[in-house]
DNA sequence: CTTAGCTCGTACGGGAATATACGAGTTAAC
DNA sequence: GTTAACTCGTATATTCCCGTACGAGCTAAG
């Protein structure tokens, strides 16, 4: 399932740069043009065309090889012990990932048939909730919420401060702190709790 | 600063239907056609363009209109009184609101010139503002954060819930309850305070 | 060195959407 | 009832982007 016909190494070469080209065009401008990826990637555009029969296909592949990546970086993490602590290491490492590939998705979303970028960004979500469910067995964090907000919630917040950063209204270097501190507030159990 | 020559009663209300339909159909999709926002407002469209020069001037009178109806409804809103209490209310007004121009918001950020949304957002955002000023100084909510991103994340939060909801991930009904949780919970003070 | 694969320019066709031009018919306002 | 304003269809120009066709020239792989 790797090659059915062998690669040439150039071809291979070429596929990786307009792929990076995608996601750094993609990630900044969900509408970019196929054109511009191809310039920015220093390719014809009839060399993209003879790799990626059309644009769907080449948003999934940039959305695919962002996803992989993430996974390697977030694989890495240790989610072991203290869920708030774990918490905070997830977050600081997933938010210059969302940062950087926010407006892919949104991309995809627009390109891809419905429910496939959901299935694709599958496993990070199921990542954090893994994590949470955890939490809450541990009293860490609050239960009293449907799950599925909670990690949605949690997103939409890494994304909003993506989207705060990129329009300069916050400073890159204070984002981390924002974000795990607004993650764990809302995770944090209710004063309430009985 | 009215009208300069008047406007006949047909025109006024011919401009009151596409406005509306205009509000109804980007509040869905924000890639709604000219031609669909003509019908739908049971219009031609060269009507449509005798009162609109183009696209923009369209999707910005739809957002004014919306805003506008917003801040009748928000501006009704007692913010009196225990602030937590004051945030329940406000919440339980804005998230409908939100949810019914979300993608309008989207639509303006594409066609607008950079910055004349938030420009035109301003009155709510600064309600909001004002009432988590005055909650942090009663100690009710935190004040370790700055405040721009308390409203902003709030926002953020909001729009997700709105897009949870579109997307039939949550139940209508549960919104509203899962906003205000959310929110109290970002601005509640951190259990750490000296 | 030969072949198969790859690159890439130019040109073309098609679709979708915006916006303009013209003009005939209709309707509110006075 | 006259006028000015409004409605609205058809047609057309423009722009933008996608995707295809053809073909000449390069280059990796054996």
């Amino acid at each position: 399932m790797t090659t059915r016909t062998r690669r040439r190494a150039d071809a291979e070469r070429s596929i990786a740069r307009i792929v990076a080209a995608a996601r750094e065009l993609l990630g900044r401008d969900p509408a970019a043009t196929i054109d511009e990826i191809a310039a920015a990637a220093g390719v014809g555009r009839m060399t993209l065309y003879g790799h990626f029969p059309n644009r769907a296909e080449l948003v999934e592949a940039a959305l695919v090889d962002a996803l992989a990546d993430g996974e390697r970086t977030l694989s890495a993490i240790d989610l072991a012990g203290d869920p708030a602590a774990a918490l905070d290491r997830l977050l600081a490492s997933s938010w210059s990932l969302v940062a950087e590939s926010s407006s892919l998705l949104a991309a995809a979303q627009e390109v891809l048939p419905p429910g496939r970028v959901r299935q694709l960004h599958g496993a990070p979500a199921a990542r954090l909730e893994e994590l949470i469910r955890r939490g809450q067995g541990s009293g860490a964090f609050r239960a009293d919420l449907p799950i599925g907000w909670l990690v949605s919630a949690s997103h939409y917040l890494l994304k909003g401060a993506a989207e705060e950063a990129r329009a300069g209204r916050l400073d890159a270097a204070s984002v981390p702190g924002l974000v795990t501190a607004s993650v764990r507030a809302l995770l944090r159990p209710p004063a309430d709790a009985r």
